[in-house]
DNA sequence: TGATAAATAGAAACAGTTTTCATTTAAGGA
DNA sequence: TCCTTAAATGAAAACTGTTTCTATTTATCA
């Protein structure tokens, strides 16, 4: 477990320090999406100093290293955090409680077609989405809390 | 025209305002997409004095309204505006260029079905668009611009 | 034309993120 | 194990984009 965390960060040429370790472990035993003040609040039950541009700088180099995923929320111009990212895939979150449940559906391959003969263009990447209420939250309606 | 946005924010109950109609034909000659301070630059022009504010504001309203649209950049947490916007479609935006192209394509209703039966959840809205290359800045291969 | 509510400018506040730089720490070699 | 070096970190400050506040202006409708 931790074990593995570290052969992640090496083989992201990363050093395997304490805090990122907890990072992708506070990632992992969530499933919400954490902003990263989030994240921040819950590393820094194990740590007496941490910084936040320390979760910055991580989450940035642990998303650019394909290791943890992100979604948008879905009417504020700012991301939130997942537990690790394994292929390719996009995400369905709660709107009410942020739990993220990942969708193998893709439409990669329409979208190629589209742009291909459509367009003329090329497809560099996509984000699909889906945000929504989920079961949980469904049952309980009304009880919808804000986002 | 002009007479088409008075209608258009009369139908949201906006007074109908000099900047606002402004707003709107500036979002209307472009087929790239602007950030709020891009949209302001070209209002500017416009009026002797414009606050910034008053185009969040309008903005915000308009878009509350679904007159115009609005895509995510790329790779950075901030929304870019678009002209108008008709019906429920999507965009193919060229990370290079800036242009937008609609597109017709959208995976809803497979959507739907994948989160009603794998998830028991719903959907409440969804965020599809594809960012890659336009057939121009294809050809121009090389000379792609920063992003 | 006048009254009223909405819209605006300008300044300031704000939130989230990034930079800077001095200090600390992990990793690899002696 | 100790040393060296580059990488990682904390703290403060800077920064960017956005929003709020309040007094003034303006569109609308009577």
């Amino acid at each position: 477990m931790k074990q593995d965390f570290q052969q992640i960060l090496r083989g992201l040429n990363l050093k395997s320090t304490p805090k990122r370790v907890v990072l992708l472990e506070v990632l992992d035993d969530e499933s919400v999406y954490l902003s990263p003040e989030d994240i921040w609040n819950r590393m820094k039950k194990r740590f007496r100093r941490l910084g936040l541009p320390t979760v910055y700088r991580n989450l940035e180099e642990l998303y650019a290293g394909g290791v943890i995923s992100r979604v948008i929320h879905p009417n504020r111009q700012l991301y939130y955090y997942l537990c690790r990212n394994e292929e390719h895939h996009h995400h369905f979150i709660c709107v009410s409680c942020r739990r993220v449940v990942d969708v193998s559906f893709c439409a990669e391959k329409e979208l190629q077609d589209v742009v291909r003969e459509g367009i003329q263009g090329k497809v560099l990447s996509h984000i699909l989405q889906i945000n929504g209420l989920c079961r949980h939250c469904l049952q309980k309606d009304g009880a919808v809390h804000a986002y």
